[in-house]
DNA sequence: ACTCTAAATGCAACATTGTTGCAAAACAAA
DNA sequence: TTTGTTTTGCAACAATGTTGCATTTAGAGT
């Protein structure tokens, strides 16, 4: 699907910014920075790029993977809606390349979440991503 | 241990920050966010602050148990050395208070973590504290 | 107690991000 | 195309992250 089809899904207007990001995020295979955004969105102003942030992550069209010294990292989502988030990943912060990875956690471990009596849990990891790793 | 004589322990001077702010954190039940230290500890400068939140985390006497809209929360370590990190709680920010917990976690989801290939793993959940909840 | 040296502090300064208000521009529906 | 609503761009400010440097302090030795 499109980013144009997504926000069309989701009754969101379908605005440049908007589709960039979707776009960006949709190819990336890591989350990306807010500054790295900025940079590659510079058209852009940068609280344009904030509150764009915020509605697709409201929607639920992407999330905040990692949070580190104030610099968020965000992904796309896969299967999330504003009711029901299911990031049932990992965000692996890369101690060699400093990107983030959403990658997939074991059953097993699934389950052992499902059975807290939480919201909105978020695993995070430092080690090494698999493009450093296989580099 | 005293404050005083964590710091002995670990070769580091016992100034009066570095104290101030341990015993802060041991005599809280939650972790405490970068600015209610701010607040509660004036008197010094908050570069200083900021210095010392590095330096006691760096020797793993503290550790940053949250972060979110860059407001970082921080909690006194039990049994880390600056080589060895046991955080094997998650870190519960309350939707109710906005406080952060430090909650112990069950064996099975140690052991799941355990299996991961990976170092510094920090689970964090959002709902309903402790506190807030027997309230 | 005094001195000395390394470490820590306070202050200034700047970058980045978070956040809000408001007028102008863009979007979507009629 | 017109119109009403939403979004954007810009200004502005707060908070935090971060560094450099001169001053002060802590701890060791005398």
């Amino acid at each position: 699907m499109t980013s144009e089809e997504t926000l069309e899904q989701f009754n969101l207007r379908k605005t440049k910014i908007r589709i960039a990001v979707l776009d960006s995020l949709s190819q990336s295979a890591v989350a990306q920075s807010y500054s790295t955004m900025q940079n590659a969105l510079h058209e852009f102003d940068r609280t344009t790029l904030y509150r764009t942030l915020l509605t697709l992550t409201e929607y639920g069209l992407i999330h905040k993977a990692y949070e580190e010294n104030g610099e968020s990292f965000y992904a796309r989502c896969f299967g999330c809606t504003e009711q029901v988030h299911n990031h049932e990943h990992l965000h692996l912060k890369c101690s060699s390349c400093g990107g983030v990875e959403c990658i997939e956690i074991s059953d097993q471990l699934k389950s052992s979440l499902a059975q807290l009596p939480f919201q909105e849990i978020n695993i995070s990891a430092k080690g090494d991503c698999s493009a450093c790793v296989s580099a």
